[in-house]
DNA sequence: CTCCCATTTCGTTATCTGGCGAAATATAGA
DNA sequence: TCTATATTTCGCCAGATAACGAAATGGGAG
């Protein structure tokens, strides 16, 4: 039952929901839902850590920087459920849809490491 | 989103799961509930409101009792969705046969109106 | 009208949660 | 090794939540 209730609690905070339905347009470092959520990365990778223990997501170190994706279905017995679910509760979500288009912008290297990009200064 | 994330937060305690897995096998009164659950019954009202509130469950007022029942599909565009996944994680799940068979021998009147019973005495 | 009693509402308390910034950790590159 | 930086962990605070008992509400029955 914990198991149960630990999967629609990680569901009940919009935030966290935000991160699901960006993480299924596309795997995200935390630097870049940092910029889209516009909250404290301290506070993104409660949210993380929260959908991860859920089981609906996964990460996967890649250099410095960690991918976070959505989980198969062989990882989660939970996520083909909840995913169709999201996409027709919140598909066109204006919240969704703002972050949707913010996140076909954004660049990983010109938020997480804007220095490297400036050597030449 | 708000109301998406509403019908997370009220499935994410156990013991809401609980009178919805018990509302499944019947309709039943808040002292009904109350006795299989344990609880205060301001704290079974306080759940039933917020059930209530999410739009899953449905109360019909009968004589001096206050009948609950799960939401028709027509009432509620979460509930079929909900239900189902309910069944498929819940059914076997020892607190929930345990409360099932509670309910099987739940008297109504025997609980909530005693003095009713013993008149004679 | 008055009493009874099922239910709800109120007030309190303890715990949980979401947020932040700062410190700790880990990795890439010089 | 030392520095830069992406991420996590820690400590704190404000607000939400689950629990209780007591008081208020409202319908039935006498």
């Amino acid at each position: 039952m914990r198991s149960t209730t630990n999967v629609f609690k990680a569901l009940s905070d919009t935030n966290r929901l935000r991160i699901l339905m960006m993480l299924k347009e596309k795997s995200l470092c935390v630097c870049e839902m940092v910029d889209i959520l516009e909250l404290a990365n301290s506070t993104v990778s409660k949210h993380l850590s929260v959908l991860r223990n859920a089981n609906l997501i996964m990460d996967e170190k890649s250099g410095r920087w960690v991918n976070y994706r959505i989980a198969r279905s062989e990882e989660s017995e939970d996520i083909d459920f909840v995913l169709t679910h999201l996409e027709q509760q919140l598909n066109n979500e204006d919240r969704v849809m703002r972050d949707r288009e913010k996140l076909s912008n954004v660049d990983r290297f010109a938020i997480c490491a804007p220095s490297v990009l400036t050597v030449s200064e």
